[in-house]
DNA sequence: AACTTGCACAACCGCCATTCT
DNA sequence: AAGAATGGCGGTTGTGCAAGT
């Protein structure tokens, strides 16, 4: 047998709490403690309103050393880069942030953090782009491929990339310095150029696709590589980044986590050369990190879903699609963040004592580079 | 002054892993 | 061991307020 039903949703109550409800949660709690069930908790003390909402006004709200509001830089730095690092793990970003609540942080994020960079990113690409065809950053943004991608990856591969732009700023106005294109990236340019100003793409100048064993100077732009992935985990774990991961961070196993992973046979050094990587076949996961959410989706994308363009010009699919199977073939020199990481190597849901945040050197990359 | 729009935040919903009977 | 409850989490929605028209 199971248990009882948690409470009577009938005749729970929903909506704002009241001050006189909080002032009864708070008061029971704090002489008695949650008693280790919060279903049966508030019947206990009177109040119509289902244990999980008990719960959530303890824990967001009510319990002692919350803070509200008011998040400082350091704290959009930390959130920053555990975004990036580790996606939308909430609870693990809070617990990295005293006084923080993962719906505060949440909600922040959602409504200006997220903003505040994706914003800069879309102004920064008005001046970029102007000068390939894009009719306004728009243009941009509304790029017809996204879709095919989860937005948590696309998200945070425009971040990185943002991150990675304030971190060169000069590059902006240099194209001399912009990434050298695939040809058929170039190719699908001039198409989209003599094709009455159709709409530019992001990816054109987001995924520089040298070919296998070829050198390819990427000075501005790269997608995160190996490199900027080690140091994001280096950063967080204070050691390299390894099997040792697994351990030191204890992310939370669930079927729908996220985590970076790197994959490929050339993949870019820090000098931005692409090099053969040796092994060519041991390639498929970092520190126990899954493969390749993004190769599934791109995969999808170009199987089934190609249907899905925007454009009206046949031409410019047929330009659109050779381009993408194109760099679709050159994927294993792709790095990419996914939305699936390998669950058996999370254990618990707290990061480990030797943390993290408290190392001094953690983010001077990120703050040497931008202000939030 | 009235209405609309956008923003920030609180709360809810649904899913999943764990715990309990 | 099976099945149901519980706890926890991330995504989404609802609501109130402020700014803009």
């Amino acid at each position: 047998m199971g248990r009882a039903p948690c409470c009577d949703k009938a005749n729970v109550k929903k909506g704002p709490w009241s001050p006189e409800e909080d002032a009864t949660l708070k008061a029971y709690i704090e002489q008695n403690g949650t008693g280790g069930n919060w279903i049966a908790l508030p019947q206990k003390i009177g109040l119509k309103r289902c244990g999980k909402s008990c719960r959530l006004r303890w824990l967001n709200y009510l319990r002692p050393n919350i803070k509200h509001g008011g998040f400082s830089e350091e704290e959009d730095n930390i959130i920053c880069s555990l975004y990036i690092s580790i996606g939308s793990r909430w609870s693990i970003i809070a617990a990295q942030l005293p006084g923080r609540t993962d719906n505060d942080i949440k909600n922040y994020w959602n409504t200006r953090l997220k903003k505040k960079l994706l914003g800069r990113r879309k102004e920064s690409n008005m001046n970029r782009f102007a000068s390939i065809g894009a009719k306004d950053a728009n243009d941009l943004e509304d790029n017809s491929y996204s879709p095919a991608l989860s937005s948590s990856a696309l998200e945070r591969l425009q971040i990185h990339m943002q991150l990675q732009s304030l971190q060169k700023p000069l590059s902006y106005n240099n194209t001399a310095l912009w990434p050298k294109l695939h040809p058929l990236q170039e190719k699908m340019i001039q198409s989209l150029q003599s094709l009455n100003g159709s709409p530019t793409h992001l990816w054109q100048h987001a995924f520089p696709s040298p070919q296998p064993g070829q050198g390819q100077k990427v000075d501005f732009y790269e997608p995160p590589t190996a490199a900027t992935i080690q140091e994001d985990f280096a950063r967080i774990s204070n050691k390299r980044v390894s099997h040792e991961v697994e351990s030191s961070l204890h992310i939370v196993p669930s079927s729908h986590n996220s985590m970076a992973f790197v994959t490929g046979n050339n993949i870019p050094t820090d000098s931005g050369t692409f090099v053969p990587k040796a092994d060519g076949i041991e390639h498929e996961s970092i520190a126990g990190i899954e493969v390749s959410a993004f190769q599934a989706e791109l995969d999808d994308f170009l199987n089934n879903r190609t249907g899905g363009f925007v454009s009206q010009d046949q031409d410019h699919q047929m330009v659109e699609l050779d381009c993408l199977k194109e760099m679709n073939s050159s994927k294993d020199s792709m790095i990419w963040w996914s939305n699936d990481f390998d669950t058996n190597s999370a254990t618990s849901n707290s990061w480990d004592s030797t943390s993290v945040i408290q190392s001094e050197k953690m983010f001077q990359d990120y703050e040497l580079g931008y202000n939030l």
